[in-house]
DNA sequence: CCAAATAGATTGATATCCAATCCTGCTTCT
DNA sequence: AGAAGCAGGATTGGATATCAATCTATTTGG
């Protein structure tokens, strides 16, 4: 809507969502500037907003690079994320919205549905949209932007450590989650939460994070200059990450209004 | 540190904070830049941080004002923060650190001096520190920062809406609840915790808004330009800037939502 | 007295320029 | 030859000037 800078933070948080932009991935203002089209201004703009969400990190006079948060982070952030939802589980004590857990049951049939068909990556969007439909139980409109922040840099720590879901048992403790609110038992239903988050923390795995320079121009479905890129310094590995996710599902126009 | 916006939108913070700047007041980019003796752009940047942090509201083509929640929203910020402590005190029980529990004991004495001396002011800050202890006692880092950006934006509730607080059964509270950590009574202290938030808002009154536009310089212990010395430094249209402004234009309201 | 037109001020954004810093490659010295 | 150090290029951080769009307020006209 408003702010150019805005509409641009949005694509490239979208481009490091989509893990089209890897962390440690370098952001050179001058290189988005050309993608986008827009002064470098606007892309310091909209860098700073990545920052302040913790998608970007930004050193001094070093430039702006994808957050590569570390291992002892990225633990945080699900420590985080279990507590502000077993948050939630207090307060659905205090105020129980019974009748709203026909749609958490519903989102459950879909994750079914889905592993059924064999389609675990359906079923991995479904298992992250449970946990969003369980904080808008509360219709807090503080505590969802609070929770989708998390929920970014925890898609972050998806593309910096492999992960390795088991579906099944995650939707299974889903189920067993929401029948505990059925029979309204609080306590156990947090520590269900949090034994759930320790077992998603699991399916994370370290991996070696060398992170080749990325052509930006890839992550945002630009086509790539004619002029060829000078990749003399690192352009080995480049010409490899070139080829490694060539295109990305984009809805978004990149430069040009109306 | 590094980063001169940075600075600034910590020292707007600041002026936020500490009440010198009321919500709704307007945040002009070129009255800011004057007083900064920077330019526009690192104001607009320093704007940008605190508008992410919630504690501004940019509107497009109209600037930045000192955002102005709804009592709505206000409650919404301090029912995150009830949730937020929730699930600490849920972490709490999965892994007791009850040596940490001194830390809050020591607080609530300070608190207690302070009443006793009949320190109101002081005795708030406690208050205020005792959650910021629990929340610490996690070490979680993602959760700390968190908690600092929620209570940033419940401290400028303060100067929205006036706060008239039992600062005595605050503190029996804490007391019971550091009593019920002890006992391991996890969900009663939840419990408790939500009735303590609740006291904390019932504080809380609606005051009419009318906000008359202040002065920014007042707000940054600036000296009041009535000297133009810096004309040769930041141009002419700086120095005619600032006498065209000197005080008492007209006490428009300058902004009305109704 | 109310409404339209207009002039002023503010924001959003660009381009250009400059200083400071970092990185790289080359030179030089041992 | 290898390491230390220096110079130059590249990048960031920031300043200034300028322009279009929009909002505000005043003035003008019916």
């Amino acid at each position: 809507m408003s702010g150019r800078s805005e509409q641009i933070a949005a694509t490239i948080c979208e481009a490091i969502l989509g893990h089209r932009l890897k962390p440690g991935a370098k952001l050179g203002e001058r290189d988005l500037a050309d993608i986008f089209q827009v002064s470098r201004i606007v892309i310091r703009q909209a860098l700073i907003r990545l920052a302040e969400d913790g998608l970007v990190t930004v050193e001094r006079n070093r430039g702006a690079f994808v957050a590569k948060p570390s291992l002892a982070e990225a633990i945080e952030v699900f420590e985080t994320l279990t507590m502000v939802e077993q948050g939630v589980i207090a307060q659905l004590g205090n105020r129980p919205r019974m009748s709203l857990l026909t749609e958490l049951r519903a989102n459950i049939e879909r994750q079914k549905a889905a592993l059924g068909q064999g389609n675990e990556q359906l079923a991995g969007e479904f298992g992250l949209e449970f946990h969003d439909l369980l904080v808008s139980l509360t219709r807090n409109r503080v505590l969802i932007e609070l929770h989708a922040q998390l929920k970014r840099r925890a898609r972050l720590l998806e593309s910096l450590y492999r992960c390795d879901f088991d579906h099944c048992q995650l939707c299974d403790e889903h189920e067993h989650l929401v029948a505990l609110f059925d029979r309204r038992q609080w306590a156990k239903a947090q520590q269900l939460l949090d034994d759930h988050y320790r077992l998603v923390a699991r399916g994370y795995r370290i991996e070696d994070d060398v992170v080749a320079p990325q052509p930006l121009h890839l992550a945002f479905n630009q086509p790539v200059p004619e002029k060829p890129a000078d990749l003399s310094a690192r352009g080995k590995k480049a010409a490899i990450a070139a080829r490694y996710r060539p295109n990305g599902k984009s809805s978004h126009r990149i430069k040009g209004e109306a």
